[in-house]
DNA sequence: CCAGTGATTTCCT
DNA sequence: GGAAATCACTGGA
C-alpha cells in the first residue's frame, strides 16, 4: 500500500502516466489523499501549459528531470502541484486536480477552516495542496523518495474512469487530457453522465487507448490548437 | 442553483 | 496592462 513507483513510471508521456496516477496515494507527512483526477501538460508545444514559451524562473523545473515536483503559486494565493514527466527538457507535467482524503483528516479540517464536508477538503488543485500542507516548499523536490510522495495504491477499473477536457483551459478545442474517477464524490467537478458535455468528453473510455488517440491526433494534427 | 467578483503573482504583449 | 492550470463569498432566481 505504500510501495515506492520507480522513475521509469514518470518517464514517460504524461498523456500516459496522467491516468496511472489514478488511485494511487499522495503523501505528505501523517496526511494521505487518494487521487481521482488529473489533468496532462504536454510541454512546450501545449498552448496550455506553463512550458508553451520555454523555461522561465517559474517553469524551469518541469524542463528537469522525471518524478519531481512542480508546485507553482496561482492567482496570487494558491499553489498547485504537478509531477514531472517525460524526458528532461519536455517540459511536460501531470496537474494532480482532486484526491479523497485517507489519513489524516483532522489535520486537513484544521487547516481548511471553510471545509465543511470531507468532499469539501481535497475536491480541487489547490484545496489538496492547502489540506496537504503543501507549498513552494515542495517545488522541485522528489516524488519518489521526498518527503511529498506518491505511492502505489487502488488499481482503477478503466471502465469508471471517465476522460474530458481540462478544467479552466478557455482555449477551443482542448483536447481530452482530464481524467475523473466517475463515481467519486472527491472531484472538483461532477463527471458529465453518458453524453457529450461541452467542447470533449468521452464517458467509459479506456484510458489507454483514449490517450493513444490523443497522442495520434497530436501527431496528425502537427500543432497543437 | 448560478453568475459575478475580489484576492494579487507570474509572465507575456 | 491584462490574462491565467483557483477558490470562496455574495446576491439574485
Amino acid at each position: 500500500m505504500t510501495e515506492s513507483l520507480s522513475r521509469s513510471f514518470f518517464a514517460r508521456d504524461a498523456v500516459l502516466v496522467a491516468p496511472d496516477l489514478l488511485g494511487k496515494l499522495m503523501v505528505h507527512g501523517d496526511r494521505a489523499i487518494r487521487i481521482v483526477e488529473v489533468e496532462a501538460y504536454c510541454g512546450a508545444r501545449d498552448p496550455a501549459s506553463h512550458a508553451r514559451n520555454g523555461p522561465t524562473p517559474r517553469s524551469q523545473v518541469m524542463f528537469g528531470p522525471p518524478g519531481h515536483w512542480y508546485v507553482y503559486f496561482s492567482y496570487g494565493m494558491h499553489w498547485c502541484a504537478n509531477v514531472v514527466c517525460g524526458d528532461p527538457g519536455e517540459g511536460a507535467a501531470v496537474l494532480i486536480r482532486a484526491g479523497e482524503p485517507v489519513e489524516g483528516l483532522d489535520a486537513m479540517f484544521d487547516v481548511r477552516r471553510v471545509a465543511r464536508r470531507v468532499e469539501d477538503l481535497c475536491s480541487g488543485p489547490a484545496k489538496l495542496c492547502q489540506a496537504l500542507g503543501v507549498d513552494g516548499h515542495s517545488n522541485a523536490t522528489d516524488v519518489i523518495n521526498g518527503r511529498l510522495r506518491i505511492v502505489k495504491g487502488d488499481s482503477i477499473a478503466p471502465s469508471a474512469v471517465v476522460i474530458t477536457g481540462r478544467v479552466g483551459v478557455s482555449n477551443g478545442g482542448d483536447l481530452p487530457w482530464r481524467w475523473l474517477v466517475a463515481d467519486s464524490p472527491h472531484v472538483s467537478r461532477p463527471s458529465p453522465r453518458g453524453r457529450r458535455v461541452g467542447k470533449v468528453s468521452h464517458v467509459g473510455a479506456v484510458p489507454a487507448a483514449a490517450a493513444a488517440a490523443a497522442v495520434a491526433a497530436c501527431a496528425a494534427q502537427g500543432t497543437w490548437q
